[in-house]
DNA sequence: CGAGTCTTTGAAATGGCTCAACTAAGGTGG
DNA sequence: CCACCTTAGTTGAGCCATTTCAAAGACTCG
């Protein structure tokens, strides 16, 4: 997750596997923050680079990668500015079931619909580009037209996946699509 | 300029000299269209894809290109998220009037604070994640209070810079790296 | 000089924000 | 192990910016 506290803005997450950091610029722009715990693979940046540019197949797959990342952040953008704030956080859990779903894979508990959402209030709130209050009331009518259970802060079952796709506003592959990446 | 009509979004500017296309991959996911009338060099995309990874120096320079491109517009998510319709207009104004002064100084005018907006209300809206009507309002009380005086649609003179940084919510520095991209 | 499009303006409706209080949860020390 | 304290989340009410719907100017182009 890229840049949080305060009157900032998240603009963006990070899930395991993925790269970060600014490479070829003095500094990044933005900050970074963890969430859960993380394991993390740390290089030397300017050894890193150096690598990079002796191994321009490997430097090409990161050209791609970072290509592919602007088309999801440019998504994400048209997203968060047309949307209104209940569309934003079914996109929000449609999006993170797919990853948690990924994830619970290797446990063999596909059938399960619960999604893991390991942020605070707040900090969904900063990513969308609104309010925790405005969230909560939104998380909460969900909940009462049983399209999702409140399991506890992070944890959400999903009951009603279609009613979900509904409420983003956005076609099921459209959301498939943003979820992979 | 990518994406523009009906409810789709305005996900990004394009300027003279700005690249422009979806490397290393079957399509752009979006569509991209001139505002005004355009000289453009286009060249064989997977002929241009061979080239890159011929010549990893220039690969090279269109990776740190794109990784200034993917602050860019994670910086401009950031602003349209969470400040208001006010604050983004004035934003893109001084953001148009830093580019427009860079073009006009080649015409040796460069007191004039003639800004040239090419795009038309709806789409400046879509980009900035409005509605015209709010967008002309806005521009219309910026044009009371005599930070800028509307020319016509399309051209704006800045009477008070300052009160449009003001009116901006940024710092003047950070608008600047803005602007530059 | 129209016909059509773009922009502006008005008035009403509304979604989201703000401020404030209340509830739940987690963590600490006695 | 419980009372306490602190933080996070929820709920309520009023307010305000923005949207929406509607219509009246402007500008452009044939």
């Amino acid at each position: 997750s890229a840049s949080a506290n305060g009157d900032d803005h998240i603009v963006g997450l990070l899930f395991p596997s993925d790269f970060f950091g600014r490479l070829f610029a003095e500094e990044s722009r933005f900050a970074y923050e963890a969430v859960t715990d993380v394991t993390l693979c740390a290089m030397n940046k300017s050894g890193f680079e150096r690598f990079l540019i002796d191994h321009p197949g490997v430097e090409h797959e990161m050209l791609k990668a970072k290509l592919d990342e602007l088309d999801a952040v440019r998504e994400w953008a048209a997203i968060t500015n047309g949307h209104t704030t209940m569309q934003r956080v079914a996109t929000l859990l449609f999006v993170f079931s797919l990853r948690s779903r990924n994830q619970h894979r290797e446990h063999g508990n596909l059938s399960s619909h619960v999604v893991h959402v390991p942020l605070s209030r707040r900090d969904i709130a900063d990513y969308l580009g609104t309010t925790p209050e405005t969230l909560s009331r939104n998380i909460q009518t969900l909940a009462r037209e049983k399209v999702i259970r409140i399991i506890n802060a992070k944890h959400f079952e999903l009951l009603n996946v279609n009613e979900l796709v509904m409420h983003s506003g956005e076609s099921r592959e459209d959301l498939e699509r943003i979820a992979a990446r």
